[in-house]
DNA sequence: TTCTTTATACGAAAAAGGTCGTATATTCGA
DNA sequence: TCGAATATACGACCTTTTTCGTATAAAGAA
């Protein structure tokens, strides 16, 4: 029975996350290699932070050789709610429609994206 | 000139921006017993707190008496929109309409709201 | 083989956020 | 007037997060 785990990656963790998802394998090396074209860090502040997220269960990895990969172990449409849902709370009065028009005067959306919200808008009136 | 200013509140400080931006003017005291309503805390944290934020230029207040009044000193939407495009950055690669997308998922909006959302998106297609 | 590079592990310290206790001043009521 | 209540200031402490230095082991090159 999976219990909502509080999922709470830290900033950090949500940049290396980020590249997780993206890359789907990677190394340390790899994450690093990303992360430093991002912004000044050291190695091995990357090795420790993957490291913790590890010990955290927000990422798994495969140490059956001398360089670990590791992947996300957390879903990233999951992670992406569950921090919506909590920015909506502290920010929008528990509100996500407020949040939606909020989100929709920055956009930029493209026709087909205006027309994905269209039919995701039709679906609820429906019910 | 107003530089892009980083307005990075922590969560327990919108927490009181939350209720200073229903109140308006506050004291302390106020705002303590609404915030102590909603999860235990100390008085002194309270307002320790506040003082922090006044030094940061998140709020201002009137000393004028033994009892202070603040008020919030950023506006509600900009502080919104600002932290709401921090999270489209970091969690939805730059995109909020997948934003928007995942917010609709996630709310039980009212028939009203969901007109209100229907004009907003008439509009955008308009364009 | 031996030196250099590259990995992980680990510990420790710096930074940031949050929580309070205590000191001190002011106000108010008995 | 004097004690209780209430306000702010301030410092200390505890966690969590972030950052690295150093130790050690494995791999690779000469």
């Amino acid at each position: 029975m999976s219990v909502t785990r509080s999922i709470k990656p830290t900033e950090s963790e949500l940049e290396i996350l980020q590249i997780l998802w993206t890359k789907g394998l990677a190394t340390v090396r790899e994450v690093h290699e990303e992360l430093a074209s991002l912004k000044e860090v050291g190695y091995t502040t990357t090795l420790k932070l993957m490291q913790i997220m590890h010990e955290k269960g927000l990422v798994k990895r495969d140490d059956s050789m001398r360089t670990h990969v590791y992947q996300a172990a957390v879903n990233k449409e999951k992670t992406q709610k569950h921090l919506l849902g909590k920015m909506i709370d502290s920010l929008f009065g528990g509100s996500p429609t407020q949040l939606v028009i909020q989100a929709l005067g920055e956009s930029n959306a493209t026709p087909e994206e205006l027309e994905k919200i269209q039919r995701i808008l039709n679906d609820l009136k429906k019910q």
